[in-house]
DNA sequence: CGGAAATTTGAAATCGCTCAATGATAGTGG
DNA sequence: CCACTATCATTGAGCGATTTCAAATTTCCG
């Protein structure tokens, strides 16, 4: 299973071969991470941003001055870094959270893609507003629910969309989050992660051994966190026919796929 | 002073003539709304979006089951609503803070805004973007400061784009925001939000008189804020040659303004 | 195997919450 | 224009969830 990344991809559209191949051509290189290895500095110029292909990345933001707050937990398939196209200086701090494989994409090449797969483009659009739909539920997580919902609701929203990649992993992650990070991600301490992760085992809801984490009752989980559920659109049909090239037109329709 | 959107449609790009055609042709009504009143509600099936012309929307999450997040306070020129186009039903509810003017736009009209100016489209993903980097401050706000800080973050970041509208505001705004709202936006109890407004003015760094509000000293407001000081790319080369129509490149390029 | 990083646990402090009551303001209809 | 009423702002007292500080233990990685 190496195109795991495909399956979030296709979650708006199914790209077609012609956008795929525009995509590959907007990219420049392939690069490695291992864990903890920043990917893109706070604060740098913005050159590029990164296409996840394998394993987890943390953005974030304020960790330069002051204290740190983890905005988004990237998992293949996601653009992670597009926030800092809006910015002069890079304002989303990317870190490794383990082996971490990307395809960088010069900032530059960006019009290119969207001149030569509008359709793509177009998705991208719906992507980014997807993106705001998840932060405005973390942050109503962590303006609103106590730390032991907050950490419920975490492992809840990592979970739906790891497992949206990969059905087969049932309810077992391979969890590579330190106990401060998890912090940093909820408005939390570390200390008071530890007593909630405690409190969630004895009360049933989820094992640890390691860095391996069992949801036990996924349900009741979810039900204390207190989450919205969302429904994204999927395929919607005004964006299937959105933004379709004009070559394109006369041709067979490019969203025949699905 | 009436096309103070103007200045806030322009700050990745000044739309040339056509592309404000376009934008107007892409609207269907113009509607009114009293304070208090419900722009568009949460769990409603996704139909439009909403250029605000004149007036303060607040945008939420959770007012349905448990309690409400304020994510965002939408001045005059922003796209309201725009979070729900990746949804099958509306994430974001739309409240009118004081008397309010807006566009509708039929969320199917928008593949017609990207088709016919690409270019416009691109600016439109540049400003989700943009959203993405606001909320993800706000989220840092929440999440890692205390309540006093965050009370001076949500007075400095929308007097900073309010004068960025009018900049012959000076200091003063007329907030419309009671202190329940404050409280909802900051995540913490309007009880709260009313000992650290009197703690705030009792330091000098604001006065209030009924729905007045003047920012006293607004440098001392930031620095307590501990805010970033985001600096967006202004008018970026990549963007300004970005989508232009076909039809465009065989004339004039459309990107001539500024 | 050694050292650094991460986890775990306890005790005391505190920031913000809850509950509750009073005062001010603004919108409404007579 | 004023009385009426609902909403909003203000203040006090006590409580509690989370933080802070500090130390012991475990795990991870080279």
């Amino acid at each position: 299973m190496d195109d795991m990344w495909l399956r979030r991809l296709s979650e708006f559209i199914v790209p077609t071969p012609d956008e795929l191949a525009v995509l590959e051509e907007a990219k420049s290189d392939r690069r490695e991470f291992k864990r903890n290895e920043v990917i893109s500095s706070e604060g740098s110029p913005v050159q590029e941003v990164y296409f996840l292909v394998d394993g987890w990345v943390e953005g974030s933001v304020g960790g330069d001055f002051g204290r740190k707050q983890l905005t988004k937990i990237y998992l293949p398939g996601d653009f992670a870094g597009m926030p800092n196209v809006a910015m002069s200086r890079t304002a989303e701090h990317l870190v490794a959270l383990n082996q971490v494989t990307v395809d960088a994409i010069p900032i530059d090449r960006l019009p290119l893609l969207f001149e030569k797969a509008p359709r793509f483009g177009c998705m991208l659009f719906v992507t980014a507003q997807q993106e705001r739909v998840m932060l405005m539920d973390h942050l109503a997580t962590v303006g609103q629910l106590r730390a032991i919902q907050r950490v419920a609701s975490l492992l809840v929203e990592v979970h739906g969309r790891l497992s949206a990649l990969r059905p087969e992993i049932g309810n077992v992650i391979d969890w590579p989050l330190s106990q401060e990070r998890v912090a940093q991600s909820t408005g939390l301490t570390s200390v008071h992660i530890n007593r909630s992760f405690g409190e969630l085992a004895r009360r049933g809801l989820i094992a640890r051994e390691g860095r391996r984490m069992t949801l036990l009752d996924l349900e009741q989980l979810a039900e204390l966190a207190g989450l919205p559920e969302r429904h994204f659109a999927q395929q919607p049909s005004w964006l299937a026919t959105c933004c379709l090239p004009r070559e394109h037109r006369r041709g067979r329709h490019a969203d025949k796929a699905l």
